[in-house]
DNA sequence: AATGAATGAGGCTTCATTCAT
DNA sequence: AATGAATGAAGCCTCATTCAT
């Protein structure tokens, strides 16, 4: 007795975010992601190939976001270091859980690169941004490897404070400022 | 055909130990976990309950070690910061695989806690250790919390960088140094 | 967005004959079928009950078609046994694959009394065939349950004989033949 | 609440080839093989490594029993060949169903191998025992692929002749010796 | 105390069938 | 009459755990 459900895609892909998000990629399966999205776990099938399609898709689509998110930030005249900061952190931790598992490495060699790549995708974005932010304070930019640590561990500390103190929004925000001013 | 097998108890936290640190919690099949040790599956639970008690008592091993290791740097006249980072870096870096696992929360509460604690006491030391550090250079400490922030990011960034960057051990450790002088 | 189509139901019949005879009932699925026909799954089920019923008429179409065929040589005044053989030999190897399913049982009581009653049909008619053979020769006819043996022997070994040696075809219907001759 | 079970192993393969025997390959499901054993599904696989290889062993293991029994018609004085054709008949159809898959080709290439030396072995051996009893009869053997061809041809009729005429066990005997005296 | 075969729940996936559009 | 998304039972397989030996 099937129903038509809209948007059915983005349901699931919310659903099975926010689980994977929650409880790691091999705590979920995909009997709680139909049953948290509402719908039968055939139907899960329609729409993504196997639960590492699910996952992979899941990924893509939120550092998509968030690219097209920092994108914007490279057009603007004012770049204000700590707003840009307080921005990156907000946005990311909407994320954090299936972040985690992109750091992991237990999905296959092909869904990797994938992974890999959009997180190059953002990863580059952040540098350019700060690139902009120091030219415009005439600082000297550092090696582009040493940036590219620099934006790495950046990027996995907003996941990470968040996490470990949840409550101290601003105080991981300052801590996140000097690391920043590290780069 | 039994055989009676000396200190098995520590043979299988070695095996489990070097597994979980490879594969992650949920890749280790207690089989694996036998087979590694040498001995039958049925022998491991009568050293473990269960397959979380095994892994939570591998991690409390671990960490516990850490600590007596980072201890004697407390007795010490002369410290060197270098020196200290660098022997933190080369010693968190042999468990990196299990830590990973404490710092996702596939556990249950009651094993949280455990691990909760063993990390604090990990923290607390090495906290210690910054702090005689900066007395002798004559450098006020900053608040506790705050310096429980510097700490434990450090402690998580060395994880993260030695994966991510794994060729890079001088440099990565010379981007750590900069994050201790922030603490 | 419906369309209209003429002669669906033998669009879908010729569709899941070719996939029968390929793949074999169970590696074959309705949606493969629906595909194949250029319809949607559920328009196979406005023609035919369920998955056994296709696969039953199709059958029933196929054999209905041998008989048809073979009758013509019923009223032929000249009968050459080679030339007929050789016609059978071709005209059943098109549908081979369909045959070896109902040579298997996995087709429930109801259905299986259907197909018998056609394969009983065909055995028929091509013993009609020989008989009269034999007595434009002046060769006397055998028993009658003795000829049904030998004539279904013939049948099933023109499929077996094709599978398994498929490049002798002229090989294996002079083997044929002389089978022919035992009847 | 695991209780041990002798010659477990050769009990799955009685049960399992039985029931692939009714309803061949893919009609049959591990759980019910493990019903019909007795025990319990996950314990088919420290047996059987899939069901796929399950049904191989099975079949490996018919054969070389038929093999064996065979090999001591070669060493025989006295050959009567209507006490071998029965004897084939009688073994044979101990395993029809069994056999039936093997014909078909629904295994993957590398079981096929396997299935198809297997069936060469056998074929093989039949053959020499015609040849043995033709040279005694002062009979010349015909060519090497002919003979081939009337073996095989008589072994699938051993099959399908006792399905097909199940109660008629010395009609179908008394046929399968012209069919053996035209190899 | 050690063994490892047996257990069975639970995970992923397929697919015949239904029915709202 | 046609569509195809939704359904959910059922299949294969894994693995933590138990217990007779």
């Amino acid at each position: 007795m099937p129903k038509i459900i809209n948007n059915l895609r983005s349901k699931i892909s919310r659903a099975a975010y926010q689980l994977f998000s929650e409880k790691g990629y091999s705590a979920v399966s995909m009997k709680i992601v139909a049953e948290e999205t509402g719908i039968a776990v055939g139907t899960l099938y329609n729409y993504y190939t196997n639960k590492e399609e699910l996952f992979i898709k899941v990924i893509e689509e939120k550092i998509k976001n968030h690219k097209k998110i920092f994108d914007k930030y490279l057009q603007k005249e004012e770049l204000d270091l700590e707003m840009f900061i307080t921005h990156l952190y907000d946005e990311i931790n909407k994320s954090k859980g299936v972040i985690d598992e992109v750091i992991k490495k237990n999905i296959n060699s092909k869904e990797k690169k994938i992974v890999t790549r959009l997180r190059s995708d953002l990863l580059e974005i952040v540098d350019q941004i700060l690139i902009q932010f120091k030219e415009k304070k005439g600082i000297k930019k550092g090696a582009k490897a040493e940036r590219k640590r620099g934006v790495y561990a950046l990027l996995i500390m907003i996941l990470i404070l968040d996490r470990r103190f949840p409550g101290e929004r601003e105080k991981n925000i300052s801590y996140l400022l000097k690391m920043a001013n590290l780069i």
